[in-house]
RNA sequence: UCCCUGGUAGCUCAAUGGCAGAGCAACCGGCUGUUAACCGGUGGGUUGUAGGUUCGAAUCCUACCCAGGGAGCCA
């Protein structure tokens, strides 16, 4: 008899089979226990009937509790009556281990304990569809990179000092020094590219800032493509074709798991190339107009994205910031250098922005002025400024923020949902 | 760091100055098609912590701790 899995068990009509799982559910009538089992990849209702299996089987099933282990053996049969459409008829039953009382029940639970069970939540219906979704997100992603000649190259973690200057780090002992914990890999990429031309990178990214929101976390994971000869215009054209496809993906390869969390899928069916695009300039009018008090040269808060993102059905690129609000290396605009060739992608429906990316500055003397006006440490730089001493060419990238493109196709109103074990300002445990 | 809200049984909540309560979970019993099954029964409490006001505090006051939401900062 052979193990099969519960989403195939629709092939096995009729057939005796084992699966290996745990309870979910228990329900008891008299001489009938129904029995809840999910192995991973699904549920299925199974029927231990008094007469069919042996006195000691039956009376064992009296002794399972929620999440005990077992592996049972039976006839798949379809049935109206059972949830999912199929069960089995057990004609033998063996438990493994009988779990203590199980803390997260079938009812509900709130968010602080559910946090501290992390390790336990991942088993319900809703937490594992989001990690299945999730896991096809990063897994279109890295096709998307792989099927357009991009080489992936994996930045350093352990680094000597900020890329960017700005956010606040973790710090670690680095023998007799300090290390910091990777904020971005774009410089490196930056390095990587000017060797190979299209390349990116898929990684943790660590902020140790004192962000107590929805949209936070302290660890988190971001994919940073770096393209030597692309402009800005090729660097937005090639987000708003990644963002399509892996929003297709999703909707084509997990629609059952996009159904188990009841996610709205009307409006991520359009999203598809071309992405509207406005300028800051355009994006400050825009807010003036909705009656949000703004003034040039600021930037946009949570509020202010959520007001630009509602005026579009697709996410939307707001291009050409004030280069005193980003980061030093954007490229200045030729035509007028008090903004920058920079571009941010928000998502629909109040997600805010999941890209920032921009063309970075190819000349040597703009970025040694520039890593001045930061009162960057110059030594510090001379890898990176080495890439405009060396052939230097035009480039640009981006970085795209995996938990928030999550909690946005998941449609969820928290970030912490869409990574298995966050990491927020102060949780660290499970 | 600042602002707002909250903390009562394992879990989710009620009790607003006067006997500490319910549903679920656990345990015991019943039921041959249950759908977060149902029905009957049993056990379960330092009301976040420390002070204070009061004849009397879960309830009012002060401080602290913890959590949630937001601001700033950011993807």
């Amino acid at each position: 008899m052979h193990t099969v899995s519960i989403s195939h068990v629709a092939q096995h009509v009729g057939e005796e089979v084992k699966i290996k799982g745990w309870v979910y559910n228990k329900r008891s009538s008299g001489s009938l226990f129904f029995l809840i089992i999910r192995d991973g990849t699904g549920f299925i209702q199974a029927i231990v009937a008094k007469d069919e299996v042996s006195d000691k089987d039956f009376q064992g099933c009296d002794g399972l509790t929620q999440e005990s282990s077992l592996v049972v053996c039976g006839v798949i049969k379809a049935d109206k009556r059972a949830p999912g459409g199929y069960e089995l008829l057990v004609t033998r039953i063996r438990p493994l281990q009988i779990a203590e009382e199980y803390p997260v029940s079938l009812k509900k639970h709130g968010v602080d304990f559910l946090m501290d069970q992390r390790h336990l939540w991942l088993r319900t219906p809703r937490q594992a569809a989001i990690l299945r979704i999730r896991h096809e997100i990063i897994s279109g992603i890295r096709d998307f990179f792989d099927n357009r000649g991009f080489i992936l190259i994996d930045a350093p973690i352990l680094t000597p000092s900020s890329c960017e200057g700005t956010t606040t780090l973790f710090s670690t002992d680095y023998f007799d020094s300090t290390a910091y914990l990777s904020q971005s890999g774009q410089l490196y990429m930056e390095a990587a590219a000017m060797a190979l031309g299209k390349v990116y990178c898929f990684g943790p990214t660590f902020r140790a800032e004192k962000s107590k929101t929805r949209r936070h976390l302290t660890e988190f994971w971001m994919v940073e493509p770096e393209m030597a000869w692309v402009d800005l215009d090729g660097n937005m054209e090639l987000q708003e074709e990644l963002v399509s496809h892996t929003v297709q993906r999703v909707l084509e390869e997990r629609k059952k798991d996009l159904e188990t969390i009841q996610r709205d899928i009307g409006r991520l069916k359009d999203i598809k190339p071309p992405f509207p695009r406005i300028s800051y300039d355009e994006a400050v009018e825009c807010l003036n107009k909705n009656g949000v008090q703004f003034e040039w040269g600021n930037d946009f808060g949570g509020g202010d994205e959520t007001v630009l993102a509602e005026q579009f059905e697709l996410p939307v690129f707001v291009h050409r910031y004030p280069s005193n609000i980003k980061a030093f290396y954007m490229k200045p605009d030729p035509v007028r250098p008090e903004i920058c060739l920079s571009a941010d992608l928000l998502a629909p429906e109040g997600y805010g922005e999941i890209i920032g990316g921009g063309q970075r500055i190819d000349d040597l003397e703009t970025i040694m002025r520039r890593i001045k006006e930061h009162s960057l440490p110059e030594e510090a730089y001379t890898w990176y400024t080495d890439l405009r001493r060396y052939g230097s060419v035009p480039h640009s990238g981006f970085g795209l923020g995996i938990e928030r493109a999550v909690a946005w196709i998941c449609g969820l109103d928290h970030i912490r949902e869409t990574i298995p074990f966050p990491r927020l300002m102060n949780r660290i445990y499970p």
